[in-house]
DNA sequence: TATGAATGAGGTTTCATTCAT
DNA sequence: CATGAATGAAACCTCATTCAT
């Protein structure tokens, strides 16, 4: 149903393949050594980053050479594109639980955020390169954010439906809303998973008891479902605390 | 007072005079010179991004040679540095109307929400920048980091207050609730100044009339600020609407 | 055996292998490559010494790019390293003739010394750069320290065998007067070759005939000879004039 | 009177006044600012050696500006020479206690030599730099070179003269010897003083007894007082050992 | 399909020296 | 006599990409 797990910014694979990928290669050695160039990159930037990754680096951790590299790849732009192509699908189908569209719709969105954190914390690595690398070319950019209007309009219009059934504040733009909420859930695993060190991760809730990383996520996860729910003026019967 | 307009990481500028900045000229000229080399960085990064710029092409904006460059910076980092620093200040005091501390929260939260929106209009360019170069350079994510951490801080001291007041959500952390609010808007404006492009900003509130960019704004300010106080639940007997 | 030609400052290959070189390439062109930089490089320095020398006049002499060079050597440094170790072999193994041990000591050290002399005059235009560099960059002084080092310890050796068949000045300490005969050796041989110009060489010994450079070559190698032997007292019923 | 202690290559300041050095300067203020940048260049020389050292580093040192540099030497070669100028005073006339010529020549060696080696170790780092730099500047070599003829020509004429008292071994060539016993000691003293590392300098003599740096110097000393002498052949009545 | 050597434009940086003030 | 800003040539080095084998 709606508002999924997508706060972010990507989306099918079938808008990059168009402008940037090569068709695959036809015989099985062909698909290992390019499976391995994917595999190779993926480490290879994930540790130092796309400007900081050498395409010497990722051949020799594919143990291959430069030239071949050119058999599979026609620049270090499309490399790239298919390792964050691998690494969507979990982004955009973090696996969760069945919801049922009656159930109250507080609980579908504390576990698609919830959702959204987790799949965010398997790939910080990965958000944070297509992070530096949306900064830094146009093409990336712009895909980006082309995947993300498709994301906000599909929120926008869960937004809408909830309106519309009296659910939510009636007084927001439901477009607008989809793009302030999924920012703000995106920029803060951001922060956590990526730019955040200990300090941000080892403090707790502010009741006392710290007893390591998972207080600091726990507080953050509930803090985002509290205030998204707020956010949007949601109501229900049930009164229990997410 | 408190929830001043700052959504974002940047601070007071002796953090990165220390490690960076060499001394100040001494001469006229030399004070000519120097900030002949700031100003045409700050053209040459803003058109071009920190990687597309050459010192060369700095330098020939400046009237300068190559070696007078490092009579005042030691390298393309520590001059970003100085021209992040000037556009510190219009983000930092992005001159809002004074505001009583008796006022209705709810006009103060969108005075300084708006005052964010308007400063970030005015340097979205180096905005830009920042992103770019805080994705690249670990320093400065580190500054921005620390940055952030202080107004994060800053801002959740007034959240407590009202919580203690018993105008906002109890159940909030709010810590944790200032640092996604301040994501929320702060990736607002990036997406809206930065990343936005015409279909982004062309588009009006769903109402109706689209008369062109400026209704898009409104729509995103009203909405940021109706989000904002939704979603520490502020209420009020004060009268204004937003 | 003892007392080899060695009075100077070097030593093993393997040394210096293991800080600076890169590894070897694997096809017989690039092999080809490799070994006309390292001939190229050896020409123009010895032209223009090591701080003289341009990389771009070495791929320039070796007809290959600036990038090239970086595929064999990553920096003047490490082909400097490359250059010197070619010619250590000759310094090393001057090619001098077989010697009995059982032979007078004097004719060995009489034949030791000469075969020094002559491997120092093939190469002192090499023997003068390892002096300027070694004054210049501490890795290629302390690289000689460690190799004369080693070449005293062996000479002292000698020295002390000499002593203790009571043949030589039984006063002496043996590492000190190796270090000290081999300084004098080297020393004169620099001065003569690398420093000296005609002036020096023109003179002929005191007793006359000036016929050219070679009467003052052959008076030194007389001179140093006399001088090591007296100096160590080497006494002998052998016949043997020097 | 004869073998001085001058073993190295180095002389009467007039020599190097007539290519190098500009007037000196008339007033008080320019005798101090003068005498400052040559005290200045004296330490900054020492610690970075001549490749090392930046004008501006030693303008800095000297508490005046660049250009003022320029006011009394024009080129930093030209200063380098005022500073060798100031040291070769102690290394010409290293204070040795006033000898006899009537007395033991062994005695005046073994006091000449310890006279020398005394002057090395006060003004080493000077002598590093002057090898340092006759090993890249022809102009130094050059004077270098002259100079040292100057020495050995006249320790020449001293071992001319105990050869014709028959105090000393008559086959040996006056000139070449005096090169030879010169390159000798002036090596040891700079392998030791400048090379030399603790390692060197701790090993004690043969006996035993290792108490400490002071150890391997009276061991270098007295060794290379009596190879000298043995190299001579030099015979008298007394007994004494060094 | 695989190799790895070759490319070369272009970047950043240094510092002795000059000169207007 | 002093200042210190300005110069600019040239050096070293990187790495994505090509291509002969």
């Amino acid at each position: 149903m709606s508002l999924n797990g997508d706060h972010d910014d990507r989306d099918a694979p079938s808008m990059a393949r168009s402008s940037l990928l090569r068709e695959l290669p036809v015989t099985a050695r062909g698909l290992r050594t390019r499976s391995a160039l994917v595999g190779a990159a993926r480490t290879v930037f994930e540790s130092n980053g796309y400007l900081g990754s050498r395409l010497i680096d990722i051949t020799r951790a594919a143990h291959c050479s430069a030239g071949t590299f050119y058999t599979y790849f026609s620049s270090k732009e499309e490399i790239l594109a298919a390792v964050l192509e691998v690494a969507q699908e979990d982004m955009l189908h973090p696996g969760m639980p069945r919801v049922d569209p009656a159930d109250d719709p507080r609980a579908i969105i504390a576990a698609s955020n919830r959702a959204y954190f987790e799949a965010y914390r398997r790939n910080s690595d990965l958000m944070a390169l297509l992070e530096q690398v949306s900064n830094i070319d146009p093409e990336f950019r712009d895909l980006r954010r082309k995947r993300s209007e498709a994301f906000v309009a599909r929120n926008a219009r869960s937004i809408e439906r909830l309106q519309s059934r009296g659910l939510a504040d009636q007084e927001l733009d439901p477009t607008m809303a989809s793009r302030a909420l999924s920012s703000m859930i995106s920029r803060l695993a951001f922060n956590f998973f990526v730019v955040g060190d200990e300090e941000v991760r080892n403090e707790g809730g502010e009741q006392g008891g710290a007893d390591g990383e998972g207080d600091a996520y726990e507080t953050m996860v509930a803090t985002a479902n509290r205030l998204w729910i707020n956010a949007l003026k949601l109501t229900g019967r049930s009164q229990s605390g997410l």
